[in-house]
DNA sequence: TTATATTTTAAATAACTTTTGAAAATTCGA
DNA sequence: TCGAATTTTCAAAAGTTATTTAAAATATAA
């Protein structure tokens, strides 16, 4: 297999591995060709590496950029931008977390226990089972929070980063 | 805040979530009316429920038994079927990674696997930084594989399971 | 078997999302 | 400041996915 060939399937298949999470394929595509990019590229080369319009390629960069995945550098002397991407996967992996977490987990955490207050009848069976959802789901999501700040804190905290040093 | 009132947003906000997560919201919706059903449920309960048709209950009832989220239950003398969900929510956790793993990161690792063979000179810069992409993915891929294993058995495996009982 | 209740299927439609392309805005050197 | 290079925006077009509807298939009771 040719460097080429292995460059194609690899950026086709980080996009529909994107789409099964929420994230928009050409995302997904832009973020694989700048995860193998030795150095930082522009909007063209993006363009023209995986054929889409330049519209696109600013508005799906920009996203990248508030998901944390990519940064805007600066090259001397060259007045367009140069894009780069976080090449550690356990730091994009913990990025990604961070990011989901607090646009998904918290919010539904926080509505959680609004509904956990509701009147009616202690007898009645279906009040019963709806505070039991919900009391499990608000445990297991507080759980999982734990496990998530943990994860995330590990890159910030020197010993939980040799701890996790032999996952990595 | 009433009863009524709780399960309305309790729907409606266990659809939004499902759909940043790759299901589609209706699935999502009849997942959430059945977990907080004490009883086993018809089709015609989730279309009246859920003021949705009966194709659409269909379709996506049968997607969540494939998930292995939802199961048929026959109740005596009575002709129609009879749908409910599994309510603990670890079991529910396990079986969709359980899922999302064999669907989704099985086969990246199996393409990933392939890639990793390409022809070309050791020394050129983009050679050498896909390689490194690849290979960083693989042993990410790879831990988080045995990390799954180990909370999917979890559940078949007793000193394991009361190992987790502390996140429980 | 026949009539009826119930479930399944799939074509058509509706709703939603992504992409383009061109115009507007911005940046920066001369 | 002006003008060329570059980036951003956004309305329209294209593409995709979800939903309905109605007909077909299946199951059950009489």
């Amino acid at each position: 297999m040719t460097y080429s060939e292995a460059k194609a399937q690899f950026i086709s298949s980080w996009g529909a591995l994107g789409s099964h999470w929420g994230i928009n394929r050409t995302m997904a595509q832009i973020h694989a060709l700048l995860l193998i990019s030795p150095e930082p590229i522009t909007q063209d080369d993006m363009m023209e590496q995986l054929s889409i319009s330049r519209g696109n390629v600013n508005m799906n960069t920009r996203d990248l950029i508030d998901w944390g995945l990519v940064e805007r550098v600066l090259i001397p002397g060259e007045r367009r931008e140069f894009f780069t991407a976080e090449k550690d996967i356990w730091k994009v992996s913990t990025q990604i977390i961070k990011e989901r977490k607090k646009r998904e987990l918290d919010p539904m955490l926080k509505l959680l226990s609004q509904l956990d207050n509701i009147e009616g009848d202690k007898k009645d069976k279906e009040l019963k089972q709806f505070k039991e959802t919900i009391g499990g789901i608000r445990k297991f999501g507080g759980q999982a929070d734990k496990v998530l700040d943990v994860m995330i804190k590990a890159d910030e905290n020197w010993f939980l980063g040799s701890l996790l040093k032999f996952f990595k």
